[in-house]
DNA sequence: TAAGAATCGATAAAAAAATATCGATATGTG
DNA sequence: CACATATCGATATTTTTTTATCGATTCTTA
């Protein structure tokens, strides 16, 4: 069974990444075939529910006494997740955040190029990590016609909204953002909320 | 230590940070109530699951034709993530990522104390924005010392594991991890994944 | 080649969460 | 003061998600 989007529920899709990461590991040692059970018993779930899981993204169902392959399910889950596509994103804020950001390559490996950052501090200007950082009143002009749609945002808490404005007239459709700030957006406009010390509020108190 | 006082349902859980980020927002604004339809409208949700979630939440009913006291909201918010205790965390691995994370100073609003990071490299060693950057070695001292159990992790991949058992060892209890590996811990010990890379793709499929 | 073990997928049952409905309550207004 | 209205909270219903059960499949091995 193809990779039938509709299909999968928000609860299965938010587990997807986590499946990837795992048997990333499991394939870098080697690993060919890892069952359901040994996956749940490894991440914390239920064997029943991994295989739910993976019956919706897995393009082959699993083999009775090996389980799935290691290799296929990877492959599975980054075409699901889109990894195959490429994406481009900007970043805007190039602080110490926004900085470190610019230059993890790590992106790369989900099929995202991160291919500039924006501020607007003169002192900012220049570029990081090999990468260009533009003064914001080149933003309009580079996501246009790179045909950016994807954003982060790690500008202060008190310049989020507006930059966030900026970002959405130039045409920008998704926003990451770390600032813990609630944003405005047209219909249309995705935010995902990064919120650092909300994440480790929750790691405290889980 | 479990989340016993839990008639709080896991969805409702993970929404309380945004309800409080919401509020915050409206607060700064000089909003004084604010009612469960306003509420959804502008989050995206529903008016009866805004309701319902605040309901368990709230330490004072709803007012009919005024809605919620934002102030109080926000006081009751705070107090069941747990911001008013305090709680000390370090950082391991002191590149562009971990830096930024220890110059940010958004996590005293939440409770949560950064006392140090750590790294392995030499030139890393001294201080970011104030806070003292230590060479690994010194982990278990100043962790026992401070009764640390929290720590944030923004070290390689290839490190991952190996700066992960290195604070398991010293006690810690709470990881937050930067790095897209999937790390093995003993039962008692809770990790989070923070994959940027995943959370953009995500925001890319939504 | 037949018995046995490990694993799967499908279906069914249970639990959790989201959504809808409706009477109750406080407030402003004629 | 009576009424219209916005809003709430409680209960009921529907949908979604998780968990349990069980026969089917495939490999190992005696």
């Amino acid at each position: 069974m193809a990779t039938a989007e509709n299909a999968v529920s928000k609860a299965t899709f938010s587990r997807v990444p986590a499946y990837l990461r795992y048997l990333k590991g499991e394939a870098g040692k080697g690993v060919e075939y890892v069952s359901s059970a040994a996956i749940a018993k490894d991440m914390g779930l239920s064997a029943v529910g991994v295989r739910k899981d993976l019956a919706l993204i897995s393009s082959r169902p699993g083999k009775p006494r090996f389980g799935f392959e290691v290799r296929r399910l990877i492959a599975d889950i980054e075409k699901f997740l889109g990894y195959d596509r490429w994406t481009n994103a900007v970043i805007i804020g190039a602080g110490g955040l926004g900085r470190a950001i610019l230059s993890y390559e790590g992106f790369e490996n989900y099929g995202i190029h991160v291919i500039a950052a924006f501020d607007n501090a003169p002192a900012k200007i220049g570029a990081v990590g090999g990468k260009p950082v533009y003064p914001m009143e080149r933003l309009g002009d580079v996501v246009k016609r790179s045909g950016v749609k994807v954003c982060i945002l790690t500008v202060p808490r008190s310049a989020a909204q507006e930059a966030c404005d900026r970002a959405v007239e130039t045409g920008i459709s998704a926003i990451l953002s770390f600032a813990p700030v609630h944003l405005r957006v047209p219909d249309g406009v995705t935010v995902k909320y990064e919120d650092l010390a909300v994440s480790l509020a929750e790691l405290c108190g889980a």
